[in-house]
DNA sequence: CCCTGATTCGC
DNA sequence: GCGAATCAGG
């Protein structure tokens, strides 16, 4: 196929109404999105949202680790407050109270303290 | 495995 | 200049 000024203008006209090239090709007809990519880019044009995005994620709120949540003396109280030392990756506790928090009992007649 | 555009490369 | 192949990512 030959790009003539009409195919190229419906190029153009595809291209700048978000078609994917993909569309615009089948639309042209006898052209592959990759000569309608390749046209483009020899145009000018291309420049649409790229795919290829980015790892710019600065913004990442995601809760690596806190402070140790585990309660100090009886809520409601003067002195109650959270342990506050630094709690392990992912869990709410610090590795002293993560042992605690997470000691299953099971079943064991070990409460004799 | 489907898709997207970008770039490369031989013609 | 052309477009398939390849690249790079979702």
């Amino acid at each position: 196929m030959e790009w003539t000024e009409e195919r190229v203008a419906t190029l153009k006209a595809l291209w700048q109404n978000g078609y994917s090239a993909r569309q615009i090709a089948e639309r042209l007809g006898g052209v592959t999105r990759n000569a309608v990519i390749g046209k483009a880019h020899r145009m000018g044009l291309s420049s649409r949202p790229s795919p290829i995005k980015k790892t710019q994620k600065p913004a990442a709120p995601a809760v690596k680790e806190r402070s140790c949540q585990w309660p100090i003396g009886h809520p409601g109280s003067d002195d109650f407050h959270f342990c506050g030392e630094a709690a392990e990756a992912g869990r709410p506790y610090c590795s002293t109270h993560c042992e605690v928090a997470y000691r299953r009992s099971s079943g064991s007649s070990e409460n004799a303290a």
